[in-house]
DNA sequence: GATGTAATCGGACGGTCGTTCGATTACAGG
DNA sequence: CCTGTAATCGAACGACCGTCCGATTACATC
């Protein structure tokens, strides 16, 4: 009973969750400690068992948030069987996407949020972390444009660039009707899909 | 002398562009008055003579960074020659906007960096002047799909929503070479393109 | 049930925050 | 040059911040 179901953590999950909330709802400078802790039921004196320093909970928080949309879209993708069409994974990818950045927990939302404030320390943390996020969406990419179900007369690199960045931006704009979230999926798929030789 | 170019008239401006610096730099919550009214070359008390708040301040930065949008934004197009082809009115459109997003002063920037993160009021404020922005992208979309330029197979809201939320998410992605925006206004242009009947 | 460690509390510390306001300086009009 | 308003300063206020640490409680083990 050392590693992963002790009270410390349960606790301590319970933590990065809030903290996914709080940093989400404030950003990193406007994130407080206090209302934190809380927010987990806590004193705030009690984080710093937990964790070291803000800091700290927030690099963990970074790194949970990155995990949660790695997971979540691996997850989404592995979910499709395995001979079904390439563009019925491709839409998994995009919907899984879309999900996880729009889940009740905030995990994956948190980051989109503070990630543009955060102070160049954690942020070069970051970038290192969010490369295998970035990595995923870029071997998936390439599988598809294999499969002859993506556009291939844009650089794969920026194509995903633009294609997250879309996506992402979609974590701002969201009173969240589901069906909105469908037509932003069919919006994403056909913008990835093929052109046959135009003008 | 009453209303443009008195000194409280520059004094403000100068506060206003190095407020949008502070607030892209750390957020709503993270950013600082002191630290703002310093690089303005002024005290923290001097602020309150030209704005009666921290919030009226950063509402200013917002209108003032939409606008600045939305005037680059229509500047960049209106300076294509009215008989040039569709196809380069919407380039000098992308072009402009990731130009003015991407400017030196962070006016524009500032917006996207902090709009995530504003509290409830203020965010509600700036969301009406955001779709004057927004307007514009969508009366130059469409005007585009009068022209045969731009695909119809996406609503035109949507696709106006996915493509400023792929522009805009470019602020953050920047070390900014020059070479590797126009590599970004190529990829978005093919996006928007009318797609040949596919499979 | 006693015991020792795990976990939380309660309260304090220095520092920065936004805000206020009377004193002080810059500057334009007569 | 004098005068009055425009603009800035300087210092203080209470509130909240992140952080620390000794006292206190919860809990697993025997």
């Amino acid at each position: 009973m050392e590693t992963s179901d002790t009270k410390a953590a349960r606790t301590r999950r319970r933590i990065l969750d809030v903290a996914a909330q709080e940093l989400a709802e404030h950003g990193y400078g406007g994130a407080s400690l206090r209302r934190t802790a809380a927010a987990a039921d806590l004193k705030v004196g009690s984080l710093y068992f937990h964790f070291q320093t803000k800091d700290d909970l927030v690099a963990a928080t970074l790194v949970d948030g990155v995990e949660s949309a790695r997971t979540g879209l691996l997850a989404a993708i592995e979910a499709v069987p395995h001979d079904a069409p390439p563009t019925e994974r491709l839409r998994a990818a995009v919907v899984g996407h879309l999900d996880t950045l729009h889940a009740s927990d905030a995990r994956a939302a948190s980051v989109v949020r503070m990630v543009e404030t955060l102070p160049p320390d954690l942020r070069a943390a970051h970038v290192t972390h969010e490369r295998r996020f970035a990595r995923v969406w870029l071997d998936e990419l390439q599988r598809g444009q294999a499969a002859g179900v993506v556009r291939t007369d844009i650089p794969v690199r920026v194509l995903r660039d633009l294609l997250v960045g879309a996506l992402n931006s979609t974590s701002t704009t969201s009173p969240a009707a589901n069906k909105r979230l469908d037509d932003i999926a069919d919006a994403a798929l056909r913008l990835l899909a093929p052109v046959s030789p135009s003008a």
